[in-house]
RNA sequence: GGCCUCGUGGCGGAGUGGUGACGCAGCGGACUGCAAAUCCGUGCACGCCGGUUCGAUUCCGGCCGAGGCCUCCA
């Protein structure tokens, strides 16, 4: 079965069809790197990995371009880093914040078992570029100079909307934001605008004296062209080159169809002269936290850091996965519970295991529009005839899981990771089923539920199992959810 | 107000015009000093009201409920 993919643009599922299959050609929005991410974050991370590393096994590892940015130049972080580091100069601030907010999102990211993007292009290393299609922009009549501003004249565009579906007279009508005095039209958006003394500054463009820096939205533009295009070029095929400054698959949260994929596109294909920006426009659904709408005033904020500290990166991501993409999730703790359940359990059967033959089953649920949900059910259907002993059915189980970025471990570095939380008190762990182990050779059961009960009300949870070879009864322990 | 998505068994969560998703929990059994883990077995569903159809959870319409975007939040 071939790869089929649900894109907004056509509210559809469709056949891939890559425009170079030896280039495949993927983009994704990545973080503006002010704060910790968090766990909506999260989700378009896992999932794109998901489909990264679909494709890589379906078109071969190295013919698969993965693109995700950084954003460091954004108001959020001018703010963060005033605030932050009052005493600064704010360039010297912005770098703090930026630095060690990146530092973060890669451990972060690192953790929950994603491959690392093919490249990672950061804002601020291509305002060269971002100027050039402002120039172009203007040159073409697409958008204006005013007030030490440059904004994308939206209605010079037939079809602006067409991704997040709605007509220019409707988002006129809705628009609840007073609108900027410098525009033409109420939707007009700022291409590149004016920086105070103090914020990053850059010189501008379009004969602007004034320095300034770029808008959001044409940061991603820029980059994705430039990596997915310009640098791309000597490795594309004929197929690809007829195709200019077109790529396969745009990727991003649901909130991000509007306004930032619309911009996206107007700028790109406007700049570019193309009826498409990207082929496939993939969207992941939202978020919610025990039933709520996450946010900062109801408490229930969560970081990926906060979640890793008490749960794998793998029991995350399987939380993540158990859900399809484009389903709202509720993110809950019984669900990180439940995901934690099913991978101790392939562990245990396959932790060890050389990869074998992947699951057709499960390949063909993930090229289904990436239905991580069937996947799982093919991998518990061999789990189950795995169990029976079924030969190569362990092989199978540990080969398709790591496709979805799980099993990536060895039984022994689950086990640590799962006692992570009580490390610190592993020594007194070890002692208290030391004597536990006494006890019961002494037929003093009491004493040794006693300890039991006593690891127990520590969160701590004992597991008996005979060594296979000698006989010998051994206890293992891990954290009690 | 405009645009859009979702509503499946106790819970999570796929899918489909006509038989079983799957997982967790529960229950019964095996195993265990007792548990846990594991193994075997097992019940439970498609928000409401209409329509189309031989037949709808699946298609259409309405209603109710939840959520998203329109405010540079994934």
């Amino acid at each position: 079965m071939g790869l089929r993919l649900y894109s907004t643009l056509s509210r559809t599922k469709e056949d891939f069809v890559p425009i170079d299959p030896a280039n495949i050609r993927m983009y994704v929005c990545g973080p503006t790197v002010y704060d910790f991410a968090h766990i909506g974050n999260a989700r378009p991370l896992i999932v794109f990995d998901v489909l990264f590393r679909l494709l890589r096994h379906l078109y071969g590892a190295d013919h698969v371009t993965y693109v995700r940015n950084i954003t460091d130049v954004d108001d959020k972080i001018n703010a963060r880093a005033a605030e932050e580091y009052p005493d600064l100069p704010l360039n010297e601030a912005i770098r703090l914040v930026t630095e060690r907010t990146t530092r973060q999102f890669h451990e972060d990211v690192a953790a929950l078992g994603c491959l690392k993007p093919t490249v990672e292009p950061r804002a601020t290393e291509h305002i060269a570029e971002m100027k050039a299609m402002i120039e172009t922009l203007v040159e073409k009549g697409f958008a204006y100079v005013s007030h030490d501003h440059v904004l994308f004249h939206v209605a010079a565009m037939p079809d602006y909307g067409r991704l997040s579906n709605r007509s220019l007279d409707e988002m006129i009508a809705g628009a609840r934001v007073e609108v900027a005095p410098y525009k033409r039209d109420p939707m007009d958006f700022v291409l590149w605008k004016p920086s105070k003394p103090g914020e990053p500054a850059w010189d501008s463009p379009a004969g602007i004296a004034a320095p300034g820096r770029p808008g959001w939205h044409l940061e991603c533009s820029a980059m994705s062209d430039r990596w997915l295009w310009q640098e791309a070029l000597p490795r594309l095929t004929e197929r690809g080159r007829a195709h200019p400054h077109e790529f396969d698959i745009h990727g991003g949260g649901i909130d991000l169809v509007f306004p930032h994929h619309e911009n996206e596109i107007a700028q790109s294909r406007c700049a570019h002269g193309t009826d498409v920006m990207a082929r496939y426009w993939l969207h992941n659904g939202f978020l919610q936290v025990e039933g709520e709408k996450m946010s900062k005033s109801l408490g229930n904020f969560i970081t990926i850091r906060d979640l890793l500290k008490d749960w794998p990166g793998e029991v995350v991501r399987m939380n993540m996965l158990r859900t399809h993409y484009r389903q709202p999730m509720d993110w809950t703790v019984a669900g990180l519970r439940e995901a934690e359940r099913t991978l101790a359990n392939w562990y245990e059967l396959a932790g060890d295991i050389e990869p074998g033959l992947l699951c057709a089953d499960a390949v063909d649920a993930l090229s289904d529009d990436l239905n991580t949900p069937e996947a799982f059910a093919a991998l518990h259907e061999l789990r189950g005839e795995a169990a029976k002993g079924a030969r190569g059915a362990k092989a199978s189980l540990k080969a398709s899981a790591e496709l979805m970025g799980l099993l990536q471990m060895t039984a022994a570095e689950w086990t640590e990771a799962r006692r992570a939380p009580a490390a610190a008190e592993q020594a007194v762990i070890v002692d208290f089923i030391a004597a536990r182990a006494a006890a019961r050779k002494a037929k003093n059961f009491a004493e040794a539920d006693r300890i039991r009960a006593e690891l127990e009300a520590m969160g701590i949870a004992l597991k008996d199992t005979r060594d296979p070879a000698t006989g010998e009864l051994v206890t293992t322990w891990e954290v009690k959810r």
